[in-house]
DNA sequence: ATCGACGCTACCAAAATGGTAGCATTGCTA
DNA sequence: TAGCAATGCTACCATTTTGGTAGCGTCGAT
């Protein structure tokens, strides 16, 4: 008997059952949504303000459009970014996000340092 | 012509190219590495000490031992997990990431509020 | 010798991703 | 008002990643 996998998953939101969790854990849901790929880049890139849709593009490494586009939905389902006239941006919610996300990015050069430690010791 | 896609990736590790970025940014590395489904939430599960491997499975949803094998892999190789005599357990880097994912996960329950209230008032 | 715990692999089907091409609308502007 | 560029976005499909089942090899205790 092949146990049948679950059906095409919809954007990751706190109370709704994500992969992996039944819970609905909001940080559960974070998990999910962080493991689409390049998701967390878009809220990286659109730190410093709004970007339209090409310049967003090509400032995520030239990611194609249909997967940008696949993500711009999940991020405005999820009310971390919206639209203006200006272009996509960060709401106060992508901005929050994007704040918590700092102590990460330290913690990143930390680990830089470390494995660059690691390679030269051997 | 039909462009090339990159050949299989290693694990992202900083310093080296990553998925979507050529610089080798420790950050960019660290976002590639979040984008594989079910490797922070090792690290998650590993918070209060090590598990073996069949209970840090079991923890992670019932997660397969094909995938569970290939996330520990990368979180070995990125110095973020060993294996002792206890079972896999977080490395002083492993645990470093976990306390800066923190305020995340703080963050994570704002989110939820927000969106709840949201949801009240259409 | 048999058994269970343990870490792990092989194999394959299903889903996510990423690339190319190009559409529909709007607002110019010649 | 006919072109035209900018903009957001979709269709299509090949490639890559994933997730699931089954089971292997080793080791230590019984």
């Amino acid at each position: 008997m092949v146990k049948k996998r679950a059906a095409k998953t919809g954007t990751p939101l706190p109370g709704k059952r994500v992969r992996g969790s039944e819970t609905g854990r909001p940080v559960m849901a974070l998990l999910d949504l962080a493991s689409r790929r390049g998701l967390l880049r878009i809220v990286w890139e659109l730190r410093d303000g709004p970007l339209k849709f090409r310049p967003l593009q090509e400032a995520c490494g030239d990611i194609s459009p249909s997967l940008l586009n696949r993500r711009i939905k999940e991020l405005r389902e999820a009310a971390l970014v919206d639209l203006s006239i200006e272009g996509y941006r960060l709401t106060a919610l992508g901005s929050g996000l994007y704040r918590a996300f700092e102590p990460i990015s330290v913690w990143a050069s930390h680990w830089a340092q470390s494995l660059k430690r690691r390679s030269a010791e051997e």
